[in-house]
RNA sequence: GGCGCGUUCGUCUAGUGGUCCAGGACGCCGGCCUCUCACGUCGGUAACACGGGUUCGACUCCCGUACGCGCUACCA
């Protein structure tokens, strides 16, 4: 399908939570739609419920946002400050006779809700001020009676072609006269989107699914208004393993949370881009701008997906593995500051270290926090040794003895990875041993674990002083 | 309850009437590599929800059933 040449998208959280996976998809795809197509990618804030909103909330999503990498176009639109602009439209639709004033009480409505779920299962709004006389309407309002505005739904019905879902018919019968202003005068959603679309020159509205039963609504007051109607593309949901919506029942789902677990940005979106949309081939990691190239909105899948995370830890390791060690560095460092492993000091004045640390081990972990966590030893000598390990490849006479015998040897071997492992290879030679056996247990003492990177790339890293170092350190531990 | 939407390996997906005894990826299992782990590499496991049509032929089109999700607020 052809997309005009200049299209513009939005992203429209409501500050009620921080901002969860499926928010950061639909930013996600609105995104990438609109760089796809040289178009403007706006943001703006639906702060119309005001009880459950919040402004620190607000920072926290633009944090997420750009922590991500979507930077939108423009100033953020704070729907809130728009109220008069939605009022006047509400206004307008009234003057229109489009809507009308309803005096029932919050109460009145709740309490015939109920009555017709227990009988009909209908719970619409039943019209009771739909056709009120104009004079008894001006006589509540001056009595100061309180009262909203709902919208006069027309008979017929609504037929829109969604981007993603083709063809949606819905028949008015089973809408009802919804509200536009509430009794406070604040906006109600189905208002201040569709003004505020309209007024930013939104022309494709890509959003979640949960919406698709709101915008025929919507098309109504596109239409009262006599305004051209956007195009829509409403992407399914993301689920839970549940298969429920994504909830925080089942652990994480912010992306807050995700960053705070060690994730990269790159994976992240990588990952989410692949929730629900295909490039139509088989690739699976792609940058930023080969999402932009390749994304298009005839590639959402109509249904929902089940969010895994298994396979998002695989790329986060994937794209560590493939990442510039430098940049690493960076991204590591703060993981290392945080667990008192180093300093900004120490990482500042040894870049090679840090360099051969991120090295030798991006290849074999799947989160940032892992090189603290797993390279502890880069850092300080080992405190502990690993149980599994020590029986496996310690609690043998011969290891003491193996490693006493290497001592002296590296002391003066020439300090490099090829030298080294022609010391030790030889030394086990010379015992006609397998070298494994002599390899084990100076893991064991060099790093405290059972599993590290390649044991002679590890001690060349280390140095001389802290191998021998911790080689006695383990010799006197020895049973 | 009503309305809307959906249903391909455990999971993400490719597939737009014959090229599909259904392809890729994660996961899982096994081989190779090897000082361990990881990487890499080779191989294996596993799916068209069900029932009716339409058609020479259906994963692909139509209808129904089941299941799931969403909406049904003076929430967004």
């Amino acid at each position: 399908m052809r997309v005009q040449r200049n299209p513009v998208v939005r992203f429209a959280p409501s500050p009620t939570g921080v901002l969860h996976l499926g928010g950061a998809r639909t930013a996600l795809f609105n995104y990438l739609f609109a760089r796809h197509h040289n178009g403007r990618f706006l943001l703006r804030i639906e702060d119309t419920d005001r009880v459950r909103s919040a402004e620190s909330v607000t920072e926290s999503i633009l944090e997420s946002l750009r922590w991500m990498g979507l930077k939108w176009d423009g100033d953020m639109i704070i729907q809130s400050r728009r109220r008069d602009r939605h009022k006047a439209f509400c206004f307008r639709l009234w003057e229109m006779k489009r809507a009308y004033p309803c005096f029932c009480t919050l109460e009145t409505l709740r309490r015939k809700r109920e009555i017709a779920e227990k009988n009909s299962g209908d719970t619409r709004y039943d019209g009771t001020c739909r056709g009120l006389e104009e004079e008894e309407v001006r006589k509540r309002i001056q009595n100061g009676e309180s009262h909203v505005l709902r919208f006069r739904v027309p008979e017929g019905e609504t037929v829109f072609q969604d981007r993603v879902r083709e063809r949606v018919q819905v028949s008015h019968d089973t809408l009802d006269d919804f509200v536009i202003l509430r009794s406070d005068g604040m906006p109600v959603y189905q208002a201040a989107v569709v003004v505020d679309d309209h007024d930013m020159g939104i022309t494709h509205v890509i959003r979640g699914d949960d919406h698709l039963s709101n915008t025929p609504k919507q098309i109504l007051l596109y239409q009262a208004a006599g305004w051209p109607v956007p195009c829509f593309a409403h992407v399914p949901m993301i689920l839970g393993p549940d298969k429920k919506r994504l909830s925080k029942r089942y652990g994480a789902t912010s992306v807050e949370a995700y960053r705070e677990a060690g994730y990269l940005p790159q994976a992240l979106v990588n990952y989410l881009a692949l929730l629900g949309w295909s490039p139509g081939d088989n690739r699976e990691i792609m940058t930023l701008d080969e999402l932009v190239f390749s994304f298009s909105l005839e590639g959402i899948t109509k249904n929902p997906a089940v969010f895994d995370e298994t396979k998002l830890v695989w790329l986060n390791g994937r794209i560590i593995s493939g990442m510039d060690s430098v940049e690493l560095v960076e991204k590591a460092a703060p993981w290392l500051i945080d667990s008192g492993l180093t300093d900004e000091d120490f990482i500042r004045n040894n870049p090679q270290y840090m360099i051969r640390f991120v090295e030798l081990l991006k290849d074999r972990i799947r989160k940032l926090k892992d090189f603290a966590e797993k390279g502890g030893y880069f850092f300080r000598d080992p405190d502990q040794y690993d149980d599994k390990a020590c029986k496996k490849h310690w609690k043998v006479p011969e290891s003491g003895i193996r490693l006493k015998t290497l001592l002296p040897l590296l002391k003066q071997t020439e300090w490099t990875v090829e030298a080294l492992e022609k010391t030790v290879r030889k030394a086990a030679d010379e015992q006609q041993e397998n070298a494994g056996q002599w390899i084990h247990p100076l893991r064991i003492a060099l790093t405290g674990f059972g599993v590290s990177p390649g044991i002679f790339e590890l001690a060349a890293v280390l140095g001389r002083d802290s191998v021998l170092r911790r080689i006695q350190n383990a010799l006197k531990r020895l049973p």
